[in-house]
DNA sequence: TAGCGATGCGGACCGACAGTCCGCTTGTGC
DNA sequence: GCACAAGCGGACTGTCGGTCCGCATCGCTA
């Protein structure tokens, strides 16, 4: 079932699609640029890093960032684009419990888990990509992850609407909350996970009813 | 228990605190900013509708619109306001399962429908409120309704991280889920309801371990 | 009713920022 | 070494959130 999609978080990039190659410096570029990104990021918040700063700090001029990411949103999925393709492997064919093989409420709890400790390790991060993918669009990340979540849920109880409850939960496990509660209220994230695995027993243990 | 916090949700309204009273030009003006604002929101989208837009609409200049309102938070959140304080008034006091009366259990359910359907009456605006609500800041109505769920919470079983439990859950039923299950998705609301009632199975039915 | 301070108004103005454009540079294949 | 495409940079534009301050209006008092 998971076979189904080999590669469900296409390449982050521009129309770039079908070219002769990249050249020696704009690659160059792109991890310059991919660089100051990630360190600004982290450095300042979220909301605090405009792309002027972006393409100041990579020592590169304002075309050359958009020519290679087309927008914010691009610059800020790109970003999340290595450690989201590598989850993505995690899950769809890594090892149980995560991957294939354990039986899907154990998948379920690996999956919380991973994509806490992955938000978590980058939180100003996600959090910026999560503001900055417009409402409607860009949801090629959201969608490979609910996807998922959604084939976990439908076999784990058939009666429950798998696509609804999918996106309720990683409403939940959300870059936005996960930050209020590390980052104001000061919560660990052993704390938030063991919460967010206690939403996720309603779902797990199929209906006692 | 619930006594404690008559009023948890302040006026959203500026300074004015303390003043000799309200000009007649002054709230007119203020009222046909709010049917403007409201107006706008409803017809284009969110992110659609720029102060500009909505002072001219209103017909009155920025200047009235910033002192009024003070920001775009601010507006937003003055907007919910009204729908907000009656559904707190609901829980706070109104007859049960909402409000005080009920075991815990179906006040939380109750809850939950009464929330998807408050955001749902006013999706566009909803969404718009949680944009404009900067990260850390804003956090008055996200307050008071954590701070009734994490009450309800507690009741229901003093083994979990309320807290943690009651923001998971929130972020779950917020306006950025439900515009894309509603909007995007095309689910019916009770479709949703039916979700996030599942979703609740986990901690409103204490651990079967 | 006239006068007067406080309250509120309006819209010109400002700074910041996302995103575009185009002439110039540089890498690459021949 | 040449030619040309690919890529670069940063000036430029349009928009928007938010501020400021001189002027109008309100409503209280006499």
């Amino acid at each position: 079932m998971t076979g189904m999609c080999p590669d469900p978080i296409p390449r982050a990039e521009l129309p770039l699609a079908g070219q002769r190659r990249e050249r020696g410096d704009a690659s160059a570029n792109r991890e310059r640029i991919l660089a100051a990104a990630r360190e600004l990021l982290a450095t300042r918040g979220a909301g605090e890093t405009s792309m002027d700063a972006v393409a100041c700090a990579a020592g590169v001029g304002k075309g050359t960032l958009f020519r290679r990411f087309g927008d914010r949103a691009g610059l800020t999925e790109a970003l999340l684009d290595e450690s989201m393709r590598s989850f993505q492997d995690g899950f769809l064919s890594g090892p149980p419990p995560l991957g294939p093989g354990a039986p899907p409420c154990e998948r379920l709890e690996a999956f919380v888990d991973g994509l806490l400790e992955l938000l978590d390790a980058q939180l100003d991060l996600a959090v910026a990509a999560d503001r900055a993918a417009v409402l409607g669009s860009r949801m090629r990340i959201h969608g490979a992850l609910a996807l998922h979540v959604r084939t976990l849920l439908a076999e784990l109880d058939p009666t429950i609407d798998a696509e609804v409850v999918a996106d309720l939960l990683l409403g939940a496990i959300s870059a936005g909350v996960l930050h209020h509660l590390r980052r104001e209220r000061g919560r660990d994230l052993a704390t938030v996970r063991d919460g967010a695995l206690a939403l996720l027993r309603g779902v797990s243990q199929p209906a006692s009813a």
